[in-house]
DNA sequence: TGAATTTAGATTGTCGACAATTAATAACGT
DNA sequence: ACGTTATTAATTGTCGACAATCTAAATTCA
């Protein structure tokens, strides 16, 4: 398991609530493995643990479903979503068509600004990549920090609610506890590289047809280390 | 305002708690307009109207968001989704790439005895409408079961959730409430045919690409409807 | 002994009341 | 008279307790 430190947050959340800081931290210990996949989660218990009252951790719950980390049945309760390949494509089959259409629409809508910024985070990563070798964090991070600009330059709220909000935890998930190290880091840099050139020429087509086949060779990688994570147990 | 009546549980939800059926009811009522759009939730009065405790209130209000028919801010409350010409164009981008690949996925995905259905289906449809003219529900209703039917078939359970359960009730929102009547039936009711046949012959390619222009027709009427409903005022 | 039923325990769903925050009204000063 | 600051009222967030339901252990019967 690699390690994973410090700002989770992606997603700007401002939390103001009691129930907003539980969410936080639930969806980070959900995603890092601490709160493992699968288990049973019991409602007194870890509102104990986090010195709330049941209702609090309820409402934090109903965020959690709400971005897939957990699942609900009435009567019985919650448990956390149980990590596996056929979901694992589920996933990625969405992500890719509506980070494709993000992508297109980024093509149109991005502002000069922000695609020379998208460049200079590329050139960044390269440079930090090249220093921390073989740390998975950063990549991590800056992987997320690529498609993040990209989604948000395609102007359309609800696509980026859909995608930031409610679909990454789930697949930040997959990849913190898949253990995305691997040698995909050189390749995907250059794959970024013609995302970026294709939406700086304005051209959605090209550059929703890249990301799709990104995030396809992304899954594919993925794939891998959790036939390799099946097959030792 | 086109009359709506029963059934309006499309997507298959088994009313267990108390909250559920709160849920549902509301879900209804805004979708109808009863509960008018962007006006704000009190949730003492609410709940006093449903005859239930703000708890279970709150619990159907979290769904509710999660479907994108009512909007939270923190320590201010609840305002019932507005339905703005902007957001109905983003929805519907969304709604075409989702739709596009489920009906893509449907064309490798549905079992024959399923698309057989599917025709019988719109013969159906075609019978009722002749009789029914003008009957703006059975249209709708006509429409939706076509329209869930492809995407149970790509038999992806994430994608099918995501359009079913959480996407389509904001969509019916603005087709209730804009009013689908209109000259669109019999061009529809082609189109729909002509997805029929690509899915049967196993096109994937060709089934997305005609679903995607069906939805883009489908939003160019309702923006129609928008515009005409804006002018009036 | 094994399967079905009953019973006991624990968990979730729901409620009413209190605390914290916001929105609306009134008071104040310039 | 107008803008600003207090004060009040209402609303949301949170809590602890009770009721309904499920799970699992114990009992009964074949």
């Amino acid at each position: 398991m690699t390690e994973q430190k410090a700002n989770d947050n992606y997603n700007d959340i401002t939390i103001t609530t009691a129930s907003d800081q539980v969410f936080v931290d639930m969806r980070r210990e959900i995603v890092q493995g601490t709160i493992e996949q699968g288990s049973k989660i019991s409602e007194p218990e870890l509102a104990k643990r986090y010195g709330v009252s049941r209702a609090t951790l309820r409402e934090a719950l109903n965020r959690l479903e709400s971005c897939y980390l957990v699942e609900r049945k009435a009567n019985v309760g919650c448990r956390v979503v149980a990590l596996t390949a056929e979901r694992l494509i589920e996933v990625y089959q969405v992500r890719s068509a509506l980070e494709g259409l993000a992508c297109r629409l980024a093509a149109d809508n991005m502002e000069p600004q922000e695609v020379q910024g998208l460049k200079q985070l590329l050139n960044q990563h390269l440079q930090t990549q090249r220093v921390k070798e073989g740390e998975s964090y950063y990549q991590e991070a800056g992987d997320l920090d690529f498609h993040y600009r990209i989604i948000k330059g395609s102007k359309n709220a609800h696509l980026i609610h859909l995608l930031c909000n409610e679909l990454y935890q789930l697949i930040r998930m997959y990849r913190v506890q898949m253990g995305m190290a691997g040698p995909r880091v050189s390749k995907a840099f250059d794959e970024h590289l013609a995302i970026i050139n294709a939406i700086e020429n304005h051209d959605g087509e090209l550059a929703e047809m890249l990301m799709k086949r990104h995030i396809s060779a992304s899954q594919a990688n993925i794939q891998t280390k959790f036939d390799l994570h099946a097959a030792k147990k």
